[in-house]
DNA sequence: ATCACTTCTTAATCTAGGTTAAGTACTAAA
DNA sequence: TTTAGTACTTAACCTAGATTAAGAAGTGAT
């Protein structure tokens, strides 16, 4: 069974000739790591499963300082939203950290689909909602942890990933510099 | 024409009869200046709309220090989206600010109104989607803005908003405290 | 093997915003 | 009309995290 069926029928589920009519609207592709999806200033053509290796977003601001918004590895799903919803240029970056395997899926099949296949609009409904609780989480935690604590939360969220991503990417997801968190880390280890 | 009809129907066109659906599984209800519609630990019931008033979602950590979360005017939907969808006690106090008429749409309802009419499931997964978006970039602006600059987000995002509300509460929403605000206001009324 | 490039570390110095504390002003209840 | 509570301000002092700078260590292309 392929992983993005898989996830779709953790929350509802579909005939096989459903599961044959959504495959059929999607596109495997392979990138190689640092390989760019989506470039600032682009509108975002469609969303993006990870079947293997691993995605983050990211926008610069004014100060050529990144902001990592999130990473996806195996399972999860990518893409601009603002920017698909909208189909206006965004401004954030999809670029690839480690080879993946990346199922596309274009905004004009996807809607495609909500009308051929209607439970697929509550799936991504429901996506979406988990998205934003998550998101508000961490909203929260920026107002009122420290970075020591968002980086415990950043471990609890995506597990063992903080070993095969820069650490610096770490950091700018957290909300710290680099040195800061080099800094953090040893007081850490010293503990 | 009732506002939250009006509401849906900026997304999604309903039928005289599905809008007579719709009213009924709602109910409007009047609520006092610092009443709370929501407390912290409780399972949140249901969907509001506000008609008319303001209302706001916050939590308080270990410190005893509340975070806004939100605010909602005339037009606006709230909600403790975490427990609504978990059915699980939540983390969000939702308050009345100014005396206010809202709409109930509860859980239940809501999803048999999707059932029952399936372009809803539309309209709140599109509804979901602005929401994600606006948080998103809310995220990305405390990880890069200064205070002065997330107030002017602020501003531009609940517009006269800001003479209706105690200024300690902006303060929370962006992320300073009362005594910071207030230095940093003073600042902007000597430029 | 070498050079260019990027990541990570360490350390000194700096600053946006926090903390504490005290005082003023307004509101609302008794 | 006091009293108690809440909102706001000001100011002195404090700190988490930023900035700057320099060096170490790894990685990759030629």
């Amino acid at each position: 069974m392929s992983l993005i069926i898989n996830n779709i029928e953790k929350i509802v589920s579909l005939t096989p000739e459903e599961k044959e009519l959504f495959l059929s609207k999607t596109e495997i592709q392979h990138y190689k790591s640092k390989s760019i999806l989506l470039n600032s200033g682009e509108i975002c053509k469609c969303s993006y499963f990870v079947n293997s290796g691993i995605l983050r977003s990211f926008n610069i601001n004014d100060n050529i300082v990144e902001h990592v918004l999130n990473f996806a590895c195996e399972g999860w799903w990518m893409g601009d939203m603002y920017s698909l919803i909208s189909q206006k240029p965004g401004n954030l970056f999809i670029e690839v950290i480690e080879d993946a395997e990346v199922v596309l899926l274009s905004k004009e099949n996807q809607e495609l689909l909500y009308t051929e296949i209607p439970k697929l609009e509550r799936f991504f409904r429901i996506l979406t909602e988990n998205s934003l609780v998550a998101n508000q989480e961490r909203l929260m935690d920026n107002l009122s942890l420290s970075a020591e604590e968002r980086f415990d939360k950043f471990n609890k969220r995506y597990g063992n990933l903080s070993h095969k991503i820069p650490q610096k990417q770490i950091a700018s997801y957290i909300g710290v510099t680099p040195e800061f968190f080099s800094k953090m880390k040893a007081k850490l280890l010293r503990k």
